[in-house]
DNA sequence: CATGAATGAGGTTTCATTCAT
DNA sequence: GATGAATGAAACCTCATTCAT
């Protein structure tokens, strides 16, 4: 009797997709209060009310609080790491492909404005073995970038600066927005922002013969 | 009768000086936890004990806990402010005042590390009007690299690039040790990182024709 | 039409036996919970999962909670009465359906040991009514050791004790076993426990000139 | 200044004193609780109920509920153990120690009810630390009278049985009256039960010649 | 001025019970 | 009949705050 087999296999998919629904939908409310009024504010009674459910629920999913903390900031790093690899696989040029990465971080940036920058933060209050996952996440994120910037110094392009610390420096400043936008935003807009930004960083390595070649990003700094 | 005066001054003069003493004690204590085990560990009994009094006795120089956290970080803050204008006072080169600004920001960040970073996350815990506070101490502590910035275009030394968008980028590469040294300090000391970012900003900014001037602090980038 | 009445007798059968299997089924995994993890163990879903079934099953055929518990104590204080009433049947002599009763109880504690004693513990956490019927059972299944002694008395072969006093003290060593065996069994097995407290017990109470018939049963202190 | 130190002193013994009334105060309401209804019953709350206070200051006193119920346990054991070592001491004939060691026994049982019976039966949910040192306590407990039972064997009093399994199953039937008073007492005192154990205990081991020496002991067994 | 015992609201977690499928 | 997702009351525990001494 295949109906029955079907009908056990539907049932299966329908659980499954009911499990990610329901992690996605408890790991957004989280997200948004934490983004809202900082860790402090992310009791579980919070998160159940803030995404619609009861508190018992959550158990379901997450085994403690630790956990949910944890995967929403997981959830933030992963986004990162998707869209900075994105941007980044059309690019031939390397300069031009340490430009994309940066324009892919800041937009998650944006996008998910101080959820992105308090989970991070967060990673401080988790446990040891915690930490080091976010930790490998972190590095993770920041590789597209700085592969870019290895190629750029091999096809001598750029200066031979250390890519770590030139990528690592360049992906704070896309933090730096949402940790400051209050500031920022008195007399910059987002794209102004990231443009600024990546003219300075770029002006920093880009090697005097190579110039003229980005006059678009580098701006008035050309 | 004068001596009732004078003991009434005296008395009034060392009651002053037991409030500071007793003010800066708890501060340290606090600051001292918050470097040692995170924000999580900062409970009034926990303060209280790093400082050898009673839990009672905080009330009496702060009215409740949101308060001496506001002061821890104001506190920070202000050792921030103090550290930078410092070093800038003596040196007439604005492009060196603005890596001077920068060397004191970073050695305060090296000497005060995990408090620094926390006070600075813990922000967002605070109430609206302590936050306003926090945030015009972080201006008030970028002013003066900020006007050296500004100083050095005027001077024709660097581009006309936007000086707060520039200092305040340059600062937040300072508080990056600190939010990363597990990763920087993997193949980087303080100093070389220091020494790293310092070049990679100035080569940013420094116009052609005056690079020459500064090859101690555009190091390899000369 | 015959064949409804038949197919609907059928049916009704077929229920009864379900419903039987069932309770049967939820009953012994409890029972198995008890034993193996203490009374904290036993959660409806602990139940569920170790007789392979869902937790909404559970309330099918226990009301709740409260009824649960109480049918496995009924359970097991049912098993005393059928293994006590059973060897005594045969035995003619007063005095061996005495031992032969102690015996069955002893022999039914080691079997379910610790089931036994916790269904015995959980009676304080029943309900008035609840704790009335297991009572009963309780009493019940003392009966027939009360009984044998009692006609021992008439016979004259011991002394005239309160069989009820006597029945009960030692029906409590044969719960002893379940409850000290970890002290018990440093210097004993299973069977000399039982052979101990048999000659114990008989040796308070048979009289002097009858002390020669029970060699076997008495002992050391024959 | 000896008055300092006085003052000093005094606060110390203060402190001390409060200490122990206040943990004494909350086991003995915890006691009263589980003999009211069992473990179930003893929630922290009340608990804090139940003694006066709040919950929070069970938390002075005690680490967690664990500790709580362990030390219940302990305290009534540790009564047990005095009360039975007690009036052993002055009694010079063995067998008169034995009854006397069991009266003792009995007499802590009756005063602590339920309580004493119910903290004992708790031990199954103790973490295995905890039930190893109540395990020791009750072996302890148990000392007096079988070391009694021992020096009666020695001197020729009883027969020859094993001291622990006499001693233990005799305490058990004092632990007997607690558990099951409410059957008993439908035709027997206290101090009736306490003699009818006691007598017939006895008739089990003391050796014929010497029956006549303890005929208020012995009772119609005699 | 200084102490620390005491409070109780609030946070995390568990689990008996219900009900739509 | 059977399932297990969902609920929410209640348990444990923490900690900012108060106040008698």
């Amino acid at each position: 009797m295949p109906t029955s087999e079907v009908r056990t296999d539907a049932a299966e998919a329908a659980r499954t997709a009911l499990v990610d629904t329901r992690r996605r939908q408890l790991l957004n409310a989280a997200a948004r209060l934490l983004g809202r009024a900082g860790s402090q504010s992310v009791s579980m009674q919070n998160v159940a009310d803030e995404a619609g459910v009861s508190v018992g629920l959550i158990y379901r999913y997450f085994a403690n609080k630790q956990e949910l903390v944890q995967a929403v900031i997981e959830d933030v790093l992963h986004e990162f790491s998707v869209r900075v690899a994105d941007p980044v696989q059309d690019e031939p040029d390397p300069v031009r492909r340490i430009a994309a990465a940066f324009a892919g971080y800041c937009a998650v940036v944006q996008e998910l404005r101080d959820a992105a920058v308090l989970a991070y933060q967060e990673s401080k209050t988790l446990e040891p073995e915690g930490r080091d996952t976010v930790k490998d996440l972190e590095v993770e994120s920041a590789e597209p970038l700085i592969a870019a910037t290895r190629e750029a110094i091999d096809a001598g392009l750029i200066r031979e600066v250390d890519p770590r610390v030139f990528a690592y420096g360049f992906l704070t400043t896309a933090h730096l927005w949402a940790l400051k936008h209050w500031y920022f935003s008195r007399f910059l807009t987002h794209e102004q922002y990231v443009a600024e930004q990546t003219a300075l960083a770029l002006s920093a390595v880009i090697r005097p013969e190579h110039r003229a070649a980005y006059p678009d990003l580098l701006g008035p700094l050309a």
